[in-house]
DNA sequence: GCCGGGGCGTACAGACCGGTCTGCCTCGGA
DNA sequence: TCCGAGGCAGACCGGTCTGTACGCCCCGGC
């Protein structure tokens, strides 16, 4: 602990702690641009240190282990992209609840067109280390807080059975992410399109 | 080549060739259990070489890398999953192309509750070698033919725009996997009610 | 002025990676 | 009977992985 603190944990999103310079934010700052661009497995400890600027001794006194590092990406990748990215603009593009459900799917379709999109972290994860192990696990966690979002619109939208809403709801999600992974940009569109019927059904009738 | 050709390639699901006990069946049969339950980068070759009872030599007698040896498990897997655990079931169980569509949801609802559910490989390999990697493109491609296999479907049923019909129906199967992965066995019956709604759009009305 | 914590760089350990190569054995056809 | 193709076993190569250890240096507090 130096001076940082006084404010909780220093997790702030890379264009946040543009004043910082300590070890600890370059490590978080690089750890978040190569792990989601190229996942867990395909960046070593060696070019994540290097990245930094940091030494290796430095690194693992700061963090016991590359998990563990990885667990700090996955609440930093929670922060600035969930909350921030995704559902804080979601948010600030719609005037109603539904609208601001709806554009989630416009902020996708901006999303997927840029050249640096690189999925969902927490899918990747996911999928790469598989459910049993303590970081899938996390990954699982930090995907039912993406649900947990959906289902808080719903509920102020007044939609029925929330928590099933937002269970369908990220289907079309997760679905339309894989799709622009294989190429289709669209597919943003076509999750759009069935995210209004089911708003729909969900309406009180 | 030996007693096995006039039948062309020898790409038989593991439970077919059951008589077979050549080197490279078992190197097959091998790398679809282990590749399917966990990734490529999570499986070496000496693991594999040693499971399916085969020298390394041997090994690189009939597949001139890994990759290549994924290539092969890749063309494996479209025969066995997405030919006939999904798609041949699915048309055994409806009657009309319409069920046979719906069915695919009514499988995949069989399959999530499996204690052997491995999600789908093609997804996988893509999410871990990225959609840039040889790998990563050929997953697209089967990806795209699971998609022509609805798309044909979508044909028989008379439905409008079966290509887009086939691309909104594979954001809900993809959708639906992640969401197994993660624990929903639900999942297929949430994307079943959505892919019925898109199904009515569909119709010519 | 000096002392120590924390930073840097790097060498190293031990495991594993994909891939090559050599040796031995067996079996089938001429 | 002999010969060679093909399978098995395993040593070995260079490289990469995570994680540890050691030495030097700078900078700030007393």
């Amino acid at each position: 602990m130096t001076v940082d603190d006084a404010a909780g944990p220093t997790l702030l999103p890379p264009t946040a702690m543009a004043g910082r310079d300590e070890p600890v934010d370059r490590i978080l700052a690089t750890s978040y641009e190569l792990f989601s661009s190229r996942g867990i497995r395909g960046v070593g400890i060696n070019e994540l240190i290097s990245s930094s600027g940091v030494s290796k001794a430095t690194f693992y006194r700061h963090f016991p282990s590359k998990d563990a590092l990885v667990l700090a990406f996955l609440e930093l990748r929670d922060q600035v992209w969930t909350v921030e990215l995704i559902v804080a603009e979601a948010r600030r593009r719609g005037n109603t609840p539904e609208e601001q459900l709806l554009a989630v799917f416009d902020v996708f379709g901006d999303w997927f067109q840029r050249d640096d999109f690189e999925a969902c972290s927490f899918i990747n994860v996911l999928l790469e280390m598989g459910p049993g192990h303590p970081l899938g696990k996390a990954s699982i966690d930090y995907l039912s807080r993406i649900r947990g979002h959906i289902q808080a619109l719903a509920e102020e939208a007044g939609l029925d059975r929330p928590e099933e809403f937002a269970r369908s709801w990220h289907i079309l999600m997760k679905g339309s992410i894989i799709s622009a992974t294989e190429g289709d940009t669209l597919a943003s569109k076509r999750a759009q399109q069935m995210a209004r019927w089911l708003i729909e059904h969900h309406r009180g009738l």
